[in-house]
DNA sequence: GTACGTTCTAAACAGCTGTCTGAACCACAA
DNA sequence: TTGTGGTTCAGACAGCTGTTTAGAACGTAC
C-alpha cells in the first residue's frame, strides 16, 4: 500500500498546488499553504518533487494534458462546414476556461497568457500554436486568399479576443453585469453570439478587400521600429 | 528648496514603483527594488507614503489620472456618426495600453483587469464603467433597440475583447507573430480592422434579431446557478 | 552662534519564505 | 525477531520580506 499512499500524496500535492498557484500566482503562492491544503508536511514538496519550481512545471504539464484530452482542438472532421468548425473552435476555447470539472486550469492558463513563464514555452506553447493554426485555417475559409497575412492574423485575433475577454476579465464582468452568470445556457448563447458576430466580420473583411486587392500593404517592420521581447520566457 | 527636493523623491518613488509594480505585480515587487530604482533609501517609502500598499494605491491613482487626461473616453461631439464614435473608442482604448509615453500604466491596468484589487474598485472602476457605458451607447446605435440587454452586452464585449487581446497576450503574440510589432502604423491598421470587423458584426446582429424579435429569451440566472464573486475586491 | 523642522540614512527588527536535516514511522521480507 | 526501503514528520536553517528606529545632515529663522 505504500506505493498507493505515495501516489495519493503526490496527487494531492498536484491538486492543491494547482488551486493555490491558480489563485495567487507562482510567486505569491506559498509551499506551506499548498502542503496544508494537501494535508501533507512542508517537506513533502521537497521529497516528491524537487522544489517549488519543479512542482509548478508538473502542475502545468498535468493540467495541460488533462484539458487537451478533454477538449481537443480538432475533433471535427475536416469535411465539416467552415461555420461548424468555427463554432466548435469557439466552444472548445470557452469550455477550456469555464468547465467546472477542469477547475483551476482556466485560471492558471489565464495567468500564463498574460505572463508566460519558461514552462509555458516548454509545455503549453505547442497547444496555443496548434489552436492558432486551426483558427487561422478556419478563418481563411471565410476570408479567402485575397487578404494579407497581417489581416488574416487580425481576423483570427478578433475571434480569439472575443473568447478570451470572458475568462480574462471575469471578475470585473461579474461586477459590471451581476446578472450574467456563467451557466451552461449562457455559454451556449455566448458561443452562438461570438460565432455569428465573427462570421459577419469575416465576410465583410473578404468583401472589403475584394476591391482593393491590388494594393499590397505588407508594411514590414521598419528597421527603426522597436521589437517586443522575442527570446525565452522568464522563469516563474 | 526642501519642498522641491521632497516632491522630487516622492515623484521618483511613484515612477519607480509604477515600473516595478507593472513588471512584477504587487506581491512580487519588493520595496528594496523600488527604492533602489528611485535612488532612495529603503525607509523612503515609509516616510513619504505610509507603506507599500498605500504607495500602490497612489501609483494607481496617479497613473489612472494621467491616462484619463491623455485619452479621455468622450472627447467626440455627440453629433458625430456612430462609426466615427466607435472608431474613436477603439483608438482610445488601444492607445491607453500602447502609448509609449504612458509607459507602465498599460501593464498595470492589464494586471488589475485580471486581478482587480480594492484599489481598482476605489479608483479605476468608475473609469471602466464609464468606458463600458460609452461603448454600449455607441453599440446601441448600430444594433437598435430590438435586441435583449444580454445581447447588447455581448456585442460591447465583442468590441472590447478584440482590443484587449493585444495588451493582454502581447508577449505571446510577439512569439507567435514576430513580424507584428506595435508601431504607430500597425495600431492604425488595427484600429481600422477592429472598427470595421465590429460594425459588420453589429449590423448582422441587428439583422438577425429583426426576425425573431418576438422571442424574448431573457433567461435570468436560475436560483440554483452558482454566482461568481460579487463583493469587494481583495486587498492587493 | 543656537534652535527648529524637514528630509535622509544606516542599521536593526520580527515575520515569513523555500529548503534541508535527521529521526521516526510503517509495511514487509528474511 | 531483525533488518530494509520508502515515506512522513517536527524542527531548524539562511535568506529575504516590509517596517521601524535613532540619529545624522540639511537649510532656515532668530
Amino acid at each position: 500500500m505504500e506505493k498507493q499512499a505515495t501516489e495519493d500524496t503526490s496527487q494531492r500535492l498536484l491538486q492543491a498546488a494547482g488551486e493555490v498557484f491558480a489563485e495567487y500566482g507562482f510567486r505569491a503562492a506559498t509551499v506551506r499553504e499548498i502542503c496544508e491544503r494537501a494535508g501533507a508536511n512542508v517537506a513533502a514538496i521537497n521529497y516528491h518533487f524537487r522544489d517549488k519550481e519543479t512542482l509548478y512545471g508538473e502542475v502545468i504539464r498535468y493540467a495541460s494534458k488533462r484539458v487537451a484530452e478533454t477538449y481537443p482542438f480538432d475533433p471535427e472532421p475536416k469535411g465539416a462546414s467552415p461555420e461548424f468548425r468555427l463554432r466548435a473552435l469557439v466552444r472548445t476555447y470557452l469550455m477550456r476556461f469555464f468547465d467546472q470539472n477542469l477547475a483551476w486550469y482556466g485560471k492558471l492558463i489565464c495567468r500564463e497568457l498574460a505572463e508566460p513563464t519558461s514552462f509555458f514555452e516548454r509545455i503549453v506553447e505547442s497547444d496555443v500554436r496548434h489552436y492558432a493554426q486551426q483558427l487561422t485555417e478556419t478563418v481563411r475559409e471565410f476570408v479567402g486568399h485575397g487578404i494579407s497575412d497581417e489581416q488574416l492574423r487580425m481576423c483570427s485575433n478578433s475571434v480569439a479576443g472575443q473568447c478570451l475577454l470572458y475568462p480574462y476579465t471575469r471578475l470585473i464582468l461579474a461586477r459590471l453585469y451581476p446578472d450574467d452568470v456563467m451557466t451552461a445556457d449562457f455559454i451556449d448563447r455566448l458561443i452562438e453570439h461570438i460565432t455569428r458576430f465573427s462570421i459577419a466580420g469575416l465576410r465583410d473583411t473578404r468583401r472589403r478587400d475584394a476591391g482593393k486587392r491590388k494594393r499590397n500593404h505588407k508594411v514590414n517592420a521598419k528597421s527603426g521600429a522597436r521589437r517586443v521581447l522575442n527570446g525565452a520566457f522568464p522563469r516563474p
